[in-house]
DNA sequence: GCGCTATCTTGACAGCGTCTAGATTTATCT
DNA sequence: AGATAAATCTAGACGCTGTCAAGATAGCGC
């Protein structure tokens, strides 16, 4: 940390973790800028110097979700066989990883549209994740989805079940089905490979 | 409609329609009980007789939504051939239809935690959606996935598959990789199609 | 017809995002 | 170094929000 000087210093940087809090702590849905200036210990009007809005605040909480998400899946493979298809499902595991782990920023990434889809940082952020998924889905057909229509129906149905299975499950709604049988943690990723395999391990 | 006495009659059903169109045009993150009132022509302390409060309004109508999916579903598995996995697929298409068509309702059922899902209404709609799956998986595989983990994995696949499209689509996350090759109508949902039988026809 | 209850209106309250004006610190330029 | 400019933060105001409380009005059962 930087000394704390008055003229605050990292006060945006600040702010984004102060956001951060608010929103595993209360939700997407109540989410309160002057809450954040609070929690950041600035006055409420403080925020908009660092960032345009709340909309600027969240957009770039976003990109840095984006980001982490990445790094999530990559942490996922780097545990994982080598074989394409083992590291495509692995980041598809590593997808489902950060959605337990920051379900509202999952939301705030993909289900509303406070985020600014325009902003650089934003896009370029997102971008990158989508280009992962593609270069996951290029190593293991063999074939480029930006020039092959049939790869990338891979892509989408690839991306498809993660997601669905990701939303899903921080809603609650994987709870009662995923009750049956054994419900540890270790057979619950294996059922969602198994699943994700249903999806890769095809010709056509 | 009633005659449209002093005390208004069918404010419930009133506000509820109104509810709908203001979701339609300013999206649910922008929602507004008060908006809600005034276009229905009545006080902003007026819905609280009805519903609770803004998230009583937003569960009732949130379980007509629900209602109205299965009714999608029902409507293209009436055009489909009549084999379980024909009108399996044709369910999960009626899903992503009632999706398309209901993009705010659809994440106020399934992105937000503004219902109360506690709420009978809510509780009976979703859970008469979710044993429609059920059904559906049930007829394909001659199992019932209430007792045989085995069927109830391919309802969490099934449901996945349809959902993760029917949320990336809405979001126009699929804008881009589905404007490659044939960009109709038609043949999306043929591509759809296809996705989901690759999780559905399967024997494990 | 009278009371009771459901329904609706009105006003108040705190909290919200954003705008503006002013204060304060830091940076730049001569 | 001293003055001027720029960046940063505070404080107050505005109209909006959801909810609560009090009072008015209409319909229903007796």
């Amino acid at each position: 940390m930087p000394p704390k000087t008055y003229h605050h210093g990292n006060l945006a940087s600040e702010l984004l973790k102060a956001a951060e809090e608010e929103l595993v702590m209360n939700g997407i849905e109540s989410f309160s800028l002057r809450a954040v200036a609070k929690r950041a210990g600035v006055s409420h009007g403080a925020p908009a110097h660092h960032f345009r809005d709340a909309r600027g605040l969240l957009t770039a909480l976003a990109a840095i979700g984006y980001r982490r998400l990445v790094a999530a899946q990559n942490s996922r493979q780097r545990d994982a066989k080598s074989d394409p298809t083992a590291q495509a499902v692995a980041s598809g595991l590593g997808y489902i990883d950060f959605a337990k782990r920051n379900p509202e920023l999952f939301r705030l990434m993909f289900s509303s549209e406070k985020p600014e889809r325009t902003d650089e940082q934003f896009a370029g952020a997102a971008g990158a994740a989508f280009e992962k998924l593609v270069g996951n889905i290029q190593d293991v057909l063999d074939a480029d989805p930006h020039t092959d229509p049939a790869a990338m129906k891979q892509v989408v149905a690839s991306w498809a079940i993660v997601h669905g299975l990701a939303d899903l499950l921080i809603s609650g709604r994987l709870n009662a089905p995923m009750a049956m049988g054994d419900t540890s943690e270790v057979h619950h990723e294996t059922v969602f490979s198994e699943i994700m395999l249903r999806v890769l391990d095809r010709e056509d």
